[in-house]
RNA sequence: GGUGUGGUAGUUCAGUUGGUUAGAAUGCCUGCCUGUCACGCAGGAGGUCGCGGGUUCGAGUCCCGUCCAUACCGCCA
């Protein structure tokens, strides 16, 4: 070993021994006579003192020279200091060097590697690897370690196996783009990455493992977000001679220990919430339940009573901003804004002022009186003081939109705190979705999920109200994981890819090795994948999961520090059997 | 694919109604400084205002195009 301790261990204790420590220059504090120097590693950071008449002249030149991101090796004694550093935890004492080495130079870095950096994301992207020396960043990855232990550990110790599952496999045109991978031995054929082990995990209970997991990497071609990169890692988990009961609990059990071993907190158990409860009370399947703020339908105190936008829509509902009833006519318009942006795409927004009086000011004061607007605030359980806010329209766009003046009515209120985690089941879902641009029915989960046995007989004449045994987790509004019972017969899986449109033909060339399988004993099971940058964002108290991943891609899906993707030469297209077309 | 925002010193940003030699902070370089830890003080260097075109006596500023970044919508079983 070059050194004997790490920046971040030296205490009083220590004092009067001689230590080597190596690590990056942070700074250098040159006071003439005195120069200090602070040494950062992955530990923390330790103070090097030079001092004229104690240390040598040649080695307090030595130091003077030394520029940020040097890489050094100092060797001196822990002497307690003067001065000390609260802030640290090595601010007790300093090391009065004696020998010290450069052990590589340093080009001055193009942003200060400092907990809040100067640099921008590009910046920081292109120069990952000076990013990761941030401490923020490197926290970000340990808890992201330390997720991954625990979640191993835990699981482990429910006897699940760990399975590592093929990455080139085959395309389907389920779902989400394929990742195509041209192959060369067999020409004019590609592999695909996997956008999910699904079918793999399937089999593996098929072939009796009986409780398999892999934390594993998955790929989706889509466009890219701030909590989207086109490579992910899931957890991935499946159990056999289970119902969703069994699932849900076994995960339930999973989340806990995480927020338990890793943030310290623990959980009560999980509310439950139907798709269609989450629909109907919050505008989403993924409810941000830290804050009620719960949607009141009011279609029956609302309706014909001559205001033509309210009697002309589907669906009147509102939501109460308690406190709100002081917001100013900017304040308002303001929100009228919000709703209107393109990306919400509301018409307007209609609000009711629950004066501290006891009487109402609304915008819509022409068509109803005190005591039809007293029957809105009764109904959404208002006091005065507060602000009703009530938006109209085609049931689906309507609770859309008002989810989104929810949440953003949470977050100027403070109900949404980083540090405050609301866990809940979201079940029952759809089993099918209506598709306009392709008109067909698309599986809302995947096409392996079972019809609840209750709703089969519906398949035929109503299909969209048949249910899933599928479920989500949902924290603080984030979708974590997702899962469902599987269909483990052959004859249901058939039915079920008759209705999403697959020919028997289509579906035999697709996915013939699962239906085959089914046909040898396949046990009943079901499973979960969580989305493990998001899990760990969430812990984190961060909305980008970006920087829980070491080397992530911007919002063009490029890595612009190694500059990727980029042209190949047409050497290797040939051997590819891929023709060198110019660009479009 | 669409909408918004942004691109000016190494970096983060300011730059008024279009008007002299484009500024600040920080970083960098030089010198001074014996208790700093956001050290301090003095001095210095550093700019194709993303790129291309246009309007104008004159463009960092206005217009058009384009590239890049970023957030959101579409998309993401």
């Amino acid at each position: 070993m070059l050194r004997t301790h790490t920046c971040g261990e030296l205490r009083l204790e220590h004092v009067d021994e001689r230590v080597t420590l190596t690590g990056w220059v942070q700074k250098l504090r040159d006071k003439g006579g005195l120069v200090w120097i602070d040494l950062r590693d992955r530990y923390g950071i330790t103070q090097l003192v030079f001092e004229d008449g104690v240390t040598t002249d040649a080695i307090n030149e030595q130091a003077k020279k030394v520029g940020r991101e040097f890489v050094i090796k100092a060797t001196g004694t822990v002497v307690e200091r003067y001065a000390k550093n609260s802030n640290i935890p090595t601010g007790e004492i300093e090391i009065r060097v004696d020998e010290l080495e450069i052990l590589n130079l340093s080009k001055t870095p193009p942003f200060t590697i400092e907990n809040e950096t100067d640099g921008g994301e590009e910046l920081r992207m292109k120069y990952r690897y000076l990013d990761l020396r941030r401490e923020p960043v490197r926290n970000n990855l340990m808890l992201r370690h330390k997720m991954m232990q625990e979640t191993r550990k835990y699981l482990d110790g429910l006897e699940f196996i760990e399975v590592e599952t093929p990455v080139l496999i085959k395309s389907t045109p389920e779902g989400a783009r394929d990742f195509l991978v041209p192959s060369r031995i067999n020409a004019g054929e590609f592999y695909a990455l996997p956008q999910s082990p699904q079918t793999f995990k399937q089999l593996l209970m098929v072939a009796g493992f009986d409780r398999y997991f892999q934390i594993v990497k998955c790929f989706r071609d889509e466009d890219l977000r701030a909590d989207r990169q086109p490579e992910f890692t899931q957890i991935d988990c499946e159990m056999s001679f289970v119902d969703q009961e069994d699932v849900l609990n076994n995960f339930e059990g999973l989340v806990k220990h995480l927020f338990d071993a890793v943030r310290g907190v623990s959980v009560s158990d999980f509310p439950r919430m139907t798709y269609a409860d989450a629909m109907k009370y919050f505008g989403s399947d993924k409810p941000d339940i830290r804050f009620e703020m719960k949607f009141t339908e009011l279609n029956d105190e609302a309706q014909n009573k001559g205001f033509v936008v309210f009697d002309s829509s589907e669906l009147v509902v509102g939501i109460n901003a308690t406190g709100c009833a002081e917001y100013t006519r900017k304040e308002l318009d303001k929100l009228t804004d919000f709703v209107r942006k393109p990306q919400i795409g509301a018409k307007g927004l209609v609000y009711v002022k629950y004066n501290s009086d006891g009487t109402f000011k609304s915008s819509v004061d022409k068509f109803f009186d005190q005591e039809q607007l007293k029957s809105w605030a009764d109904k959404m359980g208002a006091q005065p003081g507060d602000l009703l806010l009530v938006m109209s329209g085609e049931t689906n766009k309507t609770r859309k939109a008002l989810n989104e003046l929810r949440l953003e009515m949470g977050t100027r209120l403070g109900l949404r705190p980083a540090d405050k985690f609301a866990p809940l089941w979201v079940l029952d879902f759809p089993l099918l979705e209506w598709d306009e641009e392709t008109k067909r029915f698309h599986a809302m989960h995947h096409p392996f999920t079972s019809p609840k046995a209750e709703d089969m007989a519906l398949l035929d004449t109503a299909p969209g109200k048949v249910r899933a045994n599928a479920y989500d987790m949902v924290v603080n509004g984030v979708e974590i994981g997702g899962g469902s019972i599987r269909i483990h017969d052959k004859t249901t899986q058939q039915l079920m890819f008759k209705h999403l449109g697959f020919s028997d033909e289509e579906a035999r060339q697709q996915f013939g090795f699962l239906m085959d399988a089914f046909e040898y004993g396949a046990p009943p099971h079901g499973g979960i994948a969580f989305g493990f940058d998001r899990i760990c964002s969430l812990f984190g108290g961060q909305e980008s999961i970006r920087d829980f991943i070491a080397f992530p891609k911007n919002t063009s899906g490029r890595d612009v520090m190694i500059d990727s993707p980029s042209p190949v030469d047409n050497e290797q297209l040939k051997d590819l059997h891929i023709a060198n077309l110019p660009k479009p």
